[in-house]
DNA sequence: ATATTTGATCTATAAAATAGAACAAATTAA
DNA sequence: TTAATTTGTTCTATTTTATAGATCAAATAT
């Protein structure tokens, strides 16, 4: 039975890659969910994450050429897919729905 | 090693019982989870949920007395908790934050 | 050549999500 | 007064997500 909703860090990692743009590779978006979501994680972690994001055809991933810094090979760079924005947008809009219905949150 | 992130249906569940106030039990929260999250899901996975919440400290609940509806049973009603509502607002947070640097997805 | 650095993949485990059956208590109907 | 129905929670099992850490690979330094 296929789950069909967004895990939580698979929202984060989705957003991510948009925010990243051609800089969306396994380093990179460790160190954004550092920065910007104060997540602290290893890299398998997130390489778990984007292969099963890739698996649902969220996310689409290829090979960038190695560059010249010192050890620099080869990146796997993620870019978000059609379904993926929409995945994005949909547990997005349900949020806004649920808040705007809490004043009581003071949000 | 104990996860301290709040996963997805987590969050719903948090948002819904606030929405709820007294009246947030088992079967109310699968029908506000069908009718403001579009999600069909078992009691079963209702009450795991809200099992896991409570044993974080998010929630706490109680028993209420029973109702004179037909077959009416006590109902265990849930509450946030200080802490529950710290993690909506944080998880809330991130995601604002994270939307705001994202133009291009046109929310 | 061989360290060093950057990066992805593999393996294993814990936690979250899910369904469905079992159980319990109240009301209604026979 | 007892069997059926309804409302509700708990228990058991399984799948999917999340997580860490080690391994593997390729590029630049020395």
């Amino acid at each position: 039975m296929k789950k069909e909703h967004l895990g939580e860090l698979e929202e984060l990692v989705l957003l991510l890659i948009v925010m990243l743009k051609e800089g969306a590779y396994g380093f990179a978006l460790r160190g954004a969910l550092k920065t910007h979501a104060n997540r602290t994680m290893s890299i398998g972690s997130v390489h778990g994450t984007v292969n099963r994001l890739e698996g649902k055809g969220l996310i689409k991933s290829v090979l960038s050429e190695a560059t010249e810094v010192r050890g620099g090979r080869r990146k796997r760079i993620f870019t978000i897919t059609a379904s993926g924005t929409t995945a994005l947008q949909k547990s997005r809009d349900v949020k806004i729905h649920l808040w705007a219905q809490i004043p009581e949150l003071s949000f």
